[in-house]
DNA sequence: TTTTGAATTAACCAAATGGTTAAAACAACC
DNA sequence: GGTTGTTTTAACCATTTGGTTAATTCAAAA
């Protein structure tokens, strides 16, 4: 089974960059294939059509969003250092790929059924670590605590939104990229504060 | 001037249809001109090109977010009741039309100087309503309170993404579409209160 | 060195797609 | 009724696009 890598990964990584850019339906099968420097052939070769590529970087995709949040919650400590740890190392994530949510996001949209199996399998790990945290929350506050899904709803929402709407956000804010890039820092601090402070928040 | 209304009018609601259900490069002209009845040629005759076409549906959708936000943020009374009035007005609005931000957002992605030029005139509105509402909460709770910056981005993330990211959030709450709706109901209370709640976040 | 199976290429194809055109239908005015 | 300008249609067109094929190169086994 020692399959020629080097081709079936280039394309991989070509394919991933142009759907990334310009979603299934902008995205060339040449142009896949001259980023790839290959010919257009081998992507039928390897991967039979566009719509069978498509599918394995989708994939890819949300199975790397979902381990990267997965690991992230994963991490040591009190909930308060968990949160702190989680708000900053998810937030430099998606500043890292900042198209990879919109990308996953959008094409969800479009093909619901195709996403919602694909994550089924996947969820049980991130809702379990988080469902920890938020057992230690209940520990030291009390029962009376926010709402497991309304926490977990926040936190992607405050941690996502504010990158993937970055074009929209950095016009109202007046900003430029470089201020733009030091808000989204200044966001790390920001959000675990609040999230911290609305723990017991009513309703 | 009295054009005939009718047939331009039925294009731009087809075209909005089907652009906003497949984008820019997803949609076809003939679908869109058979969702209107008309003959493909007729797309040409009122709006050039595609790429024409497609820019006028956008600029009306984002005028339409845009004008939607400015009008909800003028109401009146104390900033408690903008901000529930804002944040209940705002989650109505997305809900009714929930694939509106994807859009404007993926398209603002793939072709952010376009936006930006389109938005850098709307945006005082906006910016103008919320930094009404901002100076009654420093009235009330002193200097010392969360930068605008971080409140404008919390109010819209915390609205916005839980529609946009319906199909995700739904797999990970593990709800069905009637659960997903009531939970997003129950999003504006909540998020209301956590608002009001971290008016004075440090930092 | 020959053989064999996989990897690669160039040329090709049918369908789809955005766009054009010339003529017909329609409406308003004289 | 005829003239004129606008709206609509049907037929076309050039290009692009995803996909195929048959021949060739390559590498390793025999």
């Amino acid at each position: 089974m020692t399959k020629d890598q080097s081709t079936e990964e280039r394309i991989k990584e070509a394919a991933s960059t142009i759907f990334m850019k310009k979603g299934l339906t902008g995205a060339r099968m040449q142009e896949i294939a001259d980023a790839a420097s290959i010919n257009k052939a081998m992507l039928h070769y390897y991967f039979r059509s566009k719509q069978k590529l498509f599918e394995v970087i989708f994939a890819e995709k949300v199975d790397a969003l979902f381990t990267a949040f997965a690991r992230i919650f994963q991490s040591e400590g009190t909930f308060r250092e968990k949160i702190e740890q989680f708000v900053d190392l998810e937030i430099t994530f998606i500043s890292t790929f900042p198209s990879l949510p919109l990308f996953v996001l959008n094409e969800a949209a479009k093909n619901p059924s195709f996403v919602e199996d694909h994550m089924r399998s996947r969820k049980e790990i991130l809702r379990q670590s988080l469902k920890i945290t938020y057992e230690q929350m209940k520990n030291e506050f009390g029962p009376d605590i926010i709402p497991l899904d309304h926490f977990m709803i926040n936190i992607f929402s405050l941690c996502i939104y504010p990158i993937i709407a970055r074009p929209i956000a950095k016009v109202m804010l007046d900003k430029d990229d470089a201020g733009y890039d030091a808000f989204i820092e200044s966001r790390k601090k920001h959000v675990t504060e609040l999230l911290l402070q609305t723990i017991k928040v009513k309703s």
